[in-house]
DNA sequence: TCGCATAACTAATTATATTAGTTATATCCC
DNA sequence: GGGATATAACTAATATAATTAGTTATGCGA
């Protein structure tokens, strides 16, 4: 029999990433992920807390690294370059990881630092951002907001199959961008 | 024993759709379902096609009363007027039924007539809403992508607990909504 | 009233996650 | 090198859900 197959958290974690990715969030099974690793399901309880450990993991592995990827895409822009910059890498983030992204989405518990850590990560980039139009204070923060809604929603909606007129979404997420910077343009002009 | 309990597909769907909006669309299950209808979870299949059947309805039945009330909440207004009316409603709506708007988002197979007319019936009155914008043709699909996004990806934030800071949900939202018009707006002035 | 279609039922199967209890092995310390 | 220990694998069993098969009862129409 074979035993110690060398396996950590990190393995089961990396494994149940690409089947999120490749199958999406809700075909992902315990089942796959040992399958995957040439171990047996209960196995797994040794590297990870169950299906819901699992799951927080991927959110975990999938906010630190989507915070990564928007810092680089900003590095050294402003304004309407580094919004730009931001929403394409986010975009291109949820293309590559479809499943994993989905994580991103489930209510961390309360007492969740680490996933509080790596969400405020993207947050703070965001808010590095914007902070060129000179939001402040609770203006950033509705900012913030206003952006993640914007590009979340069209990747979200773009990954479900939302957009049943096969029109390039290409432009379409470029027209969205464009509205945008408008908008947040005109906000901190006319802010109080 | 009770036979013949006088349920029909429409009793399914509708003890569904509490179930779904009050703990939530994952946590759908077809016992809870059929406990609630005082029947046997196999008693369902003669109503309804299994646990993908039901969801589909549920999907339709959100698609088209969202339709219904997104027409009820525009008709009468244009421009930022329609705009803002669409965007409370379809917040509103989220917030009374997130369980089913959450169905909306389930990818509609190919050859699905019904689901499509209800989600044409969504989209038709965006267009309506975005026409006294002067949007046409392409652009005006461009702009309907990009008012779904927004509205959508808010929504979805906020069902999901996306909002950690405890500011103000209502008036982010206010604050998206008049950075989407004066997007909007720019991009009707500046349209191909 | 008879017969049929319908809608309920029970029983069994499949899929999945999870727990309990056991075994093997890699590493550490001597 | 050789044994003790922690770790990580295993098998077996259980719980929850969905689903299918096969059966029964009821209400309506001819």
């Amino acid at each position: 029999m074979a035993t110690h197959a060398g396996i950590d958290k990190s393995a089961v974690v990396r494994a149940a990433a690409k089947i999120a990715d490749d199958k999406g969030w809700d075909a992902l099974r315990l089942a796959d992920v040992a399958a995957k690793l040439r171990i047996r399901p209960p196995s797994l309880y040794n590297h990870i807390g169950g299906m819901s450990g699992l799951r927080r993991e991927l959110g975990l592995m999938a906010a630190r690294e989507l915070g990564v990827a928007l810092a680089r895409a900003t590095v050294g822009k402003s304004r309407d370059d580094a919004v730009r910059g931001l929403a394409a890498e986010y975009r291109a983030f949820v293309k590559r990881h479809p499943g994993i992204y989905a994580a991103t989405m489930i209510a961390p518990s309360r007492n969740d630092a680490e996933m509080k850590t790596a969400g405020d990560e993207v947050i703070n980039t965001c808010l590095a951002v914007l902070s060129g139009y000179g939001f402040r204070g609770d203006d950033g923060i509705h900012a913030v907001r206003a952006m993640r809604s914007a590009v979340h929603g069209f990747c979200a909606l773009e990954s479900a199959g939302g957009f049943g007129i096969p029109l390039d979404a290409d432009k379409s997420f470029k027209w969205l961008v464009d509205a945008l910077v408008v908008g947040l343009a005109a906000r901190a002009r006319s802010r109080s």
